[in-house]
DNA sequence: TCGTGTTATGAAAACGTTTTCAGAAAGCGT
DNA sequence: ACGCTTTCTGAAAACGTTTTCATAACACGA
């Protein structure tokens, strides 16, 4: 590994000298000036960011944790994260929590062992007296989660209204008969939704919360079975309303299966508006969340904390910019029953 | 930032005791032992490894180059990737390389700079020797391509072989007007996949060049478009072969919205056997990459790299177990005339 | 030619670890 | 009580930078 002495020697000046030029941080004169280019050049020199983030105790390095990199939200969330913090010269590092507690405890602390100037974080398992331990005093910004003491660096989401207007379209399109897919862990974000769903169906009179509902894996594997169990137990259903797109995509599988004729014998509906859905068929109807856009809002907020210790999502972050927003496509249809 | 140095002092060890226990690289004495455990959890120490990279010229640390993050392509590598470095204590650090030589270039140098154990690369914009360049003396695992004079170090497939599977798939199932969508980029992959797509088709007669064929962006949005424009210009086709997967899940969105019933009135084949390919409608007959293997597979060749100079993809990395696959869903259906 | 003010330069400290080396402490056989 | 191992322990060097501080070099007006 070549380093800076071995510059500074083939240059013939000072080891300080070199690293004058390579930050331009001061002026060195013409002829010591290109001689410690043209050191550079010949021995291909590259200054160790590790050293440098030892001394400065900066990284230029963004965390992120996330719970799988192969679903398509946390695909996009890092792509969010990722643009973004290179466009301030920031790399990002991605781990995984696998929603489990102590993996990801364990990867925020060695994001902070790591020195990362500031962390991203998306976990589910943690408490959240856990994650506030974990975090310490690191700048982070937590995703998808409202956790008390620290509202003014999260990022969350109306999961209710969510929850609301995906049911509420089902509604306005005739359907009565409609079951519910959620997730198997008791997490908020189902909840909310879940309660969004219900108030919808009293606002018609009709009782949410004995809707016909079924829960699995937060997957495409998930949304399958849950499909076909609940179309086993409720023949009578018209449409499906799910936790998540990717589980919507599970529930049209089951339903292409059972020889359903999509959209015209049976609708789904489901949130995130995730890259997939635009690909199944028929294209998904869903309540967007920009996830991409939020992750480049986090890494903003943290670059914001950097900068300054007050906080402030500034105009740019107000809360109203990701109001969830109903993307119509053509996975729901008319009803035929409509009755108004 | 709580240091080594607090530690001792509350423990009132030298700070070389306190990194014997820390570590375990010997053997400390009862009392004390317990005064450093305990100085260690009042302060909630977390030793840096900016400091220990730095002195150990190792950082735990393995570096992945991708493309995009938001591609399930790119999704399934990096969970391979994480998951195994997991496995051995090691973490992940993931930039994109978007296809452009400059970053890709600049991704592969820093993730050197920040001192990673080894490296996992896939790039397509720089050239052989830019590559050799930018990798220089830092293990490295090439993925997806072949580098002359590094063999031992790539992971690399028959993608010729991959073309004619899925050509002779569709040529099994009686199709004989089949048109080729590829991809944008003069690449070896996309060469290759077409040259046996060729072969196969000259196997029973037909001039494989002289295929329709229309190339796009190595997107789902880019094989919509190139879908488009080949039924347009060939409405005797009955099957298409493309790229990927991803550019095969645009065929069926452009081939449903002109009302063909799928996939009686005709057929698609991909490669890669994405995630994604099970939940389009049809679901996609495809030739199976095994992507996540492939990850951890380069991450267990980095591990080689380091434990002993002699590289070796040993019996378990056999290219062989990487041999394409036809994966036979339902996007393929014969065709009514078939003759044989 | 001398001060005086700028500007360019190098020496050295600092960052938080690990590791080497030498010395202190402790055990043990006599 | 003596030497001899063996076991623990701390001081100090090293890792590759950045940055502070002092000084050397230089220019300029008198």
């Amino acid at each position: 590994m070549v380093t800076i002495k071995d510059v500074a020697e083939r240059a013939g000046v000072s080891i300080s000298t070199v690293s004058r030029v390579v930050n331009g941080t001061a002026k060195v004169k013409g002829t010591k000036h290109e001689a410690v280019l043209k050191a550079m050049g010949e021995l291909n020199y590259q200054p160790s960011s590790v050293a440098r983030a030892l001394v400065g105790n900066r990284s230029s390095m963004i965390g992120l944790v996330v719970h799988d990199l192969a679903d398509p939200f946390f695909g996009s969330l890092a792509r969010g994260v990722t643009a973004q913090a290179a466009a301030s010269g920031l790399q990002t590092m991605t781990t995984e929590g696998q929603h489990r507690a102590e993996l990801e405890a364990a990867a925020i602390r060695s994001l902070i062992s790591r020195r990362c100037d500031g962390i991203v974080v998306h976990t589910l398992a943690l408490s959240n007296q856990e994650l506030l331990d974990a975090i310490g005093d690191c700048p982070a910004v937590i995703v998808n989660r409202k956790v008390p003491g620290i509202e003014d660096r999260c990022l969350w989401f109306d999961n209710r209204l969510t929850g609301y207007l995906a049911a509420s379209h089902l509604l306005e399109k005739g359907h009565r008969c409609i079951g519910w897919i959620g997730r198997n862990e008791d997490i908020s974000d189902n909840r909310d939704r879940f309660s969004g769903f219900c108030k919808a169906l009293e606002e018609v009179g009709v009782d949410g919360t004995a809707a016909p509902q079924q829960s699995g894996a937060a997957t495409a594997e998930g949304g399958y079975q849950a499909a076909l169990e609940l179309l086993k137990k409720h023949p009578d259903l018209t449409a499906i309303q799910a936790y998540n797109d990717v589980m919507a995509a599970g529930c049209l599988r089951a339903l292409h299966e059972r020889d359903y004729r999509l959209p015209d014998d049976f609708s789904v509906i489901g949130v995130d508006d995730v890259f997939l859905g635009q690909f199944v068929y028929p294209q998904l109807t869903t309540v967007r969340y920009p996830i991409e856009e939020i992750g480049r809002t986090a890494v903003r907020m943290i670059e914001g904390l950097l900068a300054d210790k007050p906080v402030d999502k500034g105009a740019e972050f107000q809360p109203a910019g990701f109001q969830p927003q109903l993307v119509v496509r053509d996975s729901v249809s008319c009803w035929a029953d409509v009755s108004g």
